[in-house]
DNA sequence: GGAGCCCTTTGATCCACGTCAATACGATTT
DNA sequence: AAATCGTATTGACGTGGATCAAAGGGCTCC
């Protein structure tokens, strides 16, 4: 026997239950049930074009917001106009988590490509996990995940050069798409040479240079923003094999 | 009418409602029938010697840690033997977040001088903060606030000059030792100058020279790990009038 | 309270990355 | 298919901070 579902509501609705982002996102390590009464307090998606903010620094905060199609990056801007791209983020990934501690966004979400995400307002989301331990726990970790990011970042920017710094990118890229079942080692980058280079510290100039000796050396091959990676072990060794 | 309360108890017992971080920390919001829920869970405080491990990087996470007095390091160690310190915490911070993702620590968190710490088991306060509305805000608001801290030591690694670096690490001193009732002005600093340099992606040498130029300028007195800020608005002017 | 050692300062030199500049490429629009 | 504009590459040169080196200075631990 088969229900019968609106079709009006199959659009409307968001489903976690149905998304095949569910093993990365919020719903991990929840039973089907959970799952339910988690879609039902996603309100809603929202469709951001590229280029267009999903918030920003200063906006009051609300939701959270798991990324469903898409990607983005974050960034921080300084008074005298200098900025720096705090990370990038693909589907499955949670964004707005800054908000939460002074009820203000503290970052810029900027879509690099037209996306769209599931809108999870956060009162709601503390209120169902008090009651769901699975969900509650699974939040935690999305949010120490998001800490131990961050300093890993800061271990590159700190103490790698620039050489280095990139390959831990290729590698982290090409790690976070194999996780979404695309090809670890070719891959399509949605952001620009500027803005990678703001991620890692770099000029443009100086990223440009590290791919070109990447391709000299036989690592990689580049294509503009199309990126081929011919040598995993190769670029794993210019990580560790720095000489003190 | 006076209660009796064994001297013992007073001992052994932490007490959240006596302690004067309560503002700073996690009981921070909670009405004091919810501080005594707190006090419960709490299990003990553990006292950490100068240079000793809080925690060691791959330790199997238990609890998370709130500095009770005295303050520490988190470092992270690349297989090579570089280090990057991630951050200096204080009275009342938090330590232990980290471990929350994988239920291991990625970092090692290091006492600076004789510490002490209230050791706070992870399963116990997810489960307190389940009944507790005001915790578990609180707690997502601990978290979140180490986030956006990230965020901004990312900007200082990522687009700032060394002066500016070493300008807005004092700048931030100041202002926790303020919180903290010390005052904004005078304080004396727990770490070496190697650790702020890792700490801010400089070499030691850098920070020196960065320490004796803001000497010369009139902004600082420095004599080795005492500190007097003798003009906050110079400091900040270097941070912001940055040449574009 | 003294010995030893770690920490800090300062100078001289080097080099990785930034800066400036010119050109080329590619996507989008018309 | 040409025009336009943002993006990327490459070269030449400059510089901020790293590196190397050598004194001092002040804790810490007997």
């Amino acid at each position: 026997m088969k229900s019968v579902i609106p079709v009006t509501t199959l659009e409307i609705k968001t489903a976690c239950s149905q998304c095949n982002l569910r093993e990365l996102c919020l719903p991990f390590g929840l039973d089907p049930n959970e799952v339910d009464q988690l879609d039902e307090l996603v309100g809603s998606r929202r469709k951001i074009k590229r280029q267009q903010h999903l918030y920003r620094s200063g906006d009051t905060f609300e939701a959270i917001y798991a990324i469903r199609a898409g990607s983005f990056k974050t960034d921080v801007i300084l008074e005298d106009g200098r900025d720096q791209v705090t990370g990038f983020q693909m589907t499955g990934e949670v964004l707005g988590l800054d908000g939460i501690s002074t009820e203000h966004h503290s970052c810029n979400a900027i879509a690099l490509e037209d996306s769209e995400v599931c809108v999870i307002p956060f009162g709601r989301l503390e209120e169902l996990s008090r009651q769901v331990e699975s969900l509650q726990h699974q939040f935690h970790k999305i949010m120490s995940r998001e800490i131990v990011r961050d300093h890993g970042v800061m271990m590159l920017l700190g103490s790698m050069r620039a050489e280095e710094r990139l390959a831990a990118f290729l590698l982290n890229m090409s790690q976070r798409f194999t996780a979404r079942g695309f090809s670890p080692s070719e891959f399509h980058l949605r952001m620009t040479r500027d803005e990678i280079g703001s991620y890692l510290g770099l000029k443009l100039e100086t990223v440009s240079r590290a791919f070109s000796r990447f391709q000299e050396e036989g690592l990689v091959a580049v294509q503009q923003k199309h990126i081929r990676i011919l040598d995993t072990p190769g670029l794993k060794r210019l990580l560790n094999h720095h000489a003190v």
